[in-house]
DNA sequence: GTCCATAGGGTCCGG
DNA sequence: CCCTATGGAC
């Protein structure tokens, strides 16, 4: 039997983890334990095993991202599985999205079924509306955004003073009662309604209308209350409970979860706890480090043997550390390490600039992971506003948008372009009202603006909806004449042509998908991509792409790679803050985060000189607190000498132009630049660089040795590389400033 | 309208 | 720690 198998690969942990029958069970999933892999057994083995159809499963995660890999993993067992069966699959907010959609009833409170899901910035965009109208005062208006989210709560509780005494209660209220009206969901209200509708479906004994047989949760320690809260309502329908989670990697309490959730959760649900303790990704040295900074000391126990031991490297700033991790990554690729399994971490975004810089300079494949969203694409931001209008009238404020965009737009001011929506709303509906059967659906005139457009829409493509003839994005592109707002002649235009055309085929394809005719699979679409905003760019999801990869910290999570850098373990930085202890928890918890991604080699650093004000220039304490018997040789400096490091530096910031040819090996002091010698003075050179590229002018091959690779030969140099052809190792390059070459 | 003291936020970033 | 929006004093 083929789940025999499946049980016989597992651990006896993992095990009783699949098989166990309580109503209730969480499981304390510790780092790299195999986490994912049980929860997919389990419901592999819920319906082969105990027959429990998929379609009674509710499996929620926090991201998109591990929503579908769920899926993906699912569908490599179990081939034929259709999306109606899979409709329990996915994130809190989509499951909720599912269950307003086609479960309860949100038209009972005024809802209409085709509601919209409204990103954070647009509920923000109606706020201030609201405030203008209305002449309400509220301080700090340019924080609304997170006023919002933190004062939510007090206004839930019926508190009557605001924090800083202003109409921000009234402001919600109006916000409540302005979003029924325009048919909007935030992101919270689709789990608030939904817990609402729940209730009142327990309370009034329906509970034939919906009742899951299980719910089974993914990294159930990020959960707010809210999602605790729908998680209870299920099981109160009566749903069997599987969570998995880690209590350890509670990174989020800043947006809702709580470090104490295990306690709570077991407490909520009478549950059983099992843990998984075994961890198979990382070395044992890397596991014996990391688990100095386990928050709850349970058992962990490591798979592996002890592998290479941790390296602490010791820099002057950051830059000298981009160059020597260039150097480094260079030779891991060399060596036949893949790209893709290359990582460096760090504690803020902005500092992955300057390894941006270099690696550029260095030709090094990389990839940041930055946060992206429509937001950050002004066509797609642009052209969704459009879509939105055109398809859906009601949706006012999306034709405005639209129409008075700075970029894309015709219309300079956004009063004007309400103005004109306005107008041609009513004038549309006027026109309904006394409709005599004359002949008012003409395609649009080729010389009509935006507006008529996006109102003539629904009516141009109604015929085509019933046949579903779109399929081509050209229909769409061509009814808007986009080139007329793309402009073919801005620097823009063919890579926002090219995310417009992508947009449209996806969305072609998901009507196709839904068997709904264009329209109503456009405003299907149209209504939840805020839901799924960043899954709509997702040209190329590049963990696959051969790149090294550079990610916060808190971005790490989820992620595994054989080598792994954190950088700037300097105390300021890692931990961020110091202080209050709630917060430097938590900075704890990333840090072993971090280190646990690592599977065979793991290396640390931190910088003497930081760039940054308030990085203090020692080492953090968190790297005294590894034992040293983990370190290869103690802390290692990676030397240099400054004025090296000050010329190289200019290069990399004009290297986006064409590299001059510096003259690096040119006349005594020709590099030192009156800058230099007005600031501070030079620090003495600490390594023994200089003397031997002197040599190299003459044209010699310098014999050389290296505390790594031993003996050797230069065979070439440029301005910033030494290429060596060693004896016993073949040919290796080296950032000349860095080489810790030793010349003969 | 301008000045200035000061409270409070900033980094991290899911849906 | 540093920055700045805020709002009262003038």
């Amino acid at each position: 039997m083929n789940f025999e198998r499946e049980l016989a690969e597992l651990n006896e942990y993992q095990r009783a983890a699949v098989l166990d029958e309580n109503a209730a069970c969480i499981v304390s999933a510790k780092v790299g334990s195999g986490k994912t892999t049980v929860l997919i057994s389990k419901v592999l083995y819920l319906h082969d095993q105990k027959k429990v159809p998929y379609e009674d499963m509710v499996v929620l995660t926090f991201t998109n991202k591990a929503a579908g890999e769920i899926r993906e993993r699912l569908a490599a067992k179990e081939s034929s599985l259709s999306p109606e069966q899979l409709q329990g699959f996915g994130t809190f907010h989509s499951v909720a999205l599912h269950l307003l959609r086609d479960v309860l009833p949100v038209e009972e409170l005024g809802y209409e079924p085709g509601f919209t899901v409204i990103e954070p910035d647009e509920e923000v965009e109606l706020a201030l509306q609201i405030i203008e109208e209305e002449k309400l005062q509220i301080k700090y208006k340019n924080r609304l955004k997170k006023r919002l989210e933190q004062e939510r709560t007090l206004y839930e509780q019926g508190k009557k003073e605001t924090r800083y005494g202003d109409d921000l209660f009234v402001l919600m209220h109006r916000l409540g009662q302005e979003k029924l009206r325009q048919n909007k969901f935030t992101f919270r209200d689709l789990l608030r309604v939904s817990n609402f509708l729940l209730r009142r479906l327990v309370a009034e004994g329906e509970k034939e209308k919906f009742h899951p047989a299980w719910i089974i949760v993914d990294e159930v320690q990020d959960s707010d209350d809210i999602q605790i809260e729908f998680m209870e309502h299920l099981v109160v329908l009566g749903a069997k409970l599987f969570a998995v989670g880690d209590p350890n990697q509670v990174i989020y309490t800043w947006r809702g979860s709580r470090s104490n959730i295990f306690y709570q959760l077991k407490e909520r649900f009478g549950a059983r706890e099992l843990t998984l303790p075994i961890n198979y990704r990382s070395s044992g040295a890397i596991l014996a480090a990391a688990k100095c900074f386990q928050q709850n000391p349970g058992e962990l126990t490591g798979a592996r043997t002890r592998g290479e031991k941790l390296r602490i490297r010791r820099h002057y700033n950051a830059f000298g550390e981009a160059q020597y991790l260039a150097a480094e990554i260079r030779g891991l690729m060399e060596s036949g390490v893949a790209c893709r399994e290359i990582a460096v971490f760090y504690r803020l975004q902005s500092q992955s600039e300057i390894l941006e810089k270099v690696f550029t300079g260095e030709s090094i494949p990389f990839e940041v992971s930055v946060k992206k969203t429509i937001q950050d694409i002004p066509v797609l931001n642009w052209f969704l506003k459009v879509l939105r209008f055109s398809c859906n009238e009601k949706d006012a404020p999306a034709g405005v948008k639209a129409l008075a965009d700075k970029q894309y737009g015709e219309i300079r001011s956004a009063k004007r372009a309400r103005e004109i929506i306005e107008s041609v709303v009513t004038e549309k509906a006027e026109r309904g009202r006394q409709k005599s059967g004359s002949e008012s659906s003409q395609p649009a005139d080729e010389h009509e603006g935006l507006t008529e457009k996006m109102c003539g829409f629904a009516e141009y493509f109604a015929e085509d909806c019933l046949e579903n003839v779109i399929v081509d994005p050209a229909y769409v592109y061509d009814y808007f004449e986009l080139d007329r707002y793309l402009k073919p002649t801005a620097a823009r235009y063919s890579e926002d042509r090219e995310y417009v055309w992508n947009l449209l085929e996806r969305m072609i394809t998901f009507a196709l998908e839904q068997g709904l005719g264009f329209l109503e699979g456009f405003r299907l679409f149209l209504n939840s991509s805020a839901l799924y905003g960043v899954q709509i760019l997702q040209k190329e999801v590049n963990l696959q792409a051969d790149s090294v990869k550079l990610m916060t910290l808190h971005a790490s999570k989820g992620l595994e790679f054989s080598h792994v850098y954190i950088i700037g373990v300097n105390f300021g930085l890692i931990p961020l803050r110091t202080g209050d202890f709630e917060t430097e928890d938590e900075e704890r918890r990333l840090f072993f985060v971090g280190m646990t991604r690592a599977k065979d080699y793991l290396e640390l650093s931190y910088y003497t000189n930081p760039d940054q004000v308030r990085v203090a220039p020692g080492e953090s304490r968190y790297l005294q607190m590894i034992p040293r018997e983990l370190v290869e040789g103690g802390v290692e400096e990676v030397r240099f000498e400054k004025t090296d490091l000050q010329k190289l530096r200019k290069e990399v910031e004009k290297s986006a132009r064409v590299q001059p040819l510096a003259m690096l090996f040119g006349g005594g002091g020709a590099g030192k630049s009156a800058e230099e010698s007005a600031g501070e003075p030079a620090d003495k050179p600490v390594g023994e660089t200089a003397e031997g590229s002197a040599e190299m002018k003459h044209g010699k091959m310098p014999r050389v040795r290296h505390a790594k690779y031993g003996v050797g030969t230069i065979t070439s140099e440029d301005e910033t590389m030494v290429t060596a052809e060693f004896e016993n190792y073949g040919e290796k390059q080296f950032i000349k400033a860095f080489s810790e070459l030793e010349y003969l």
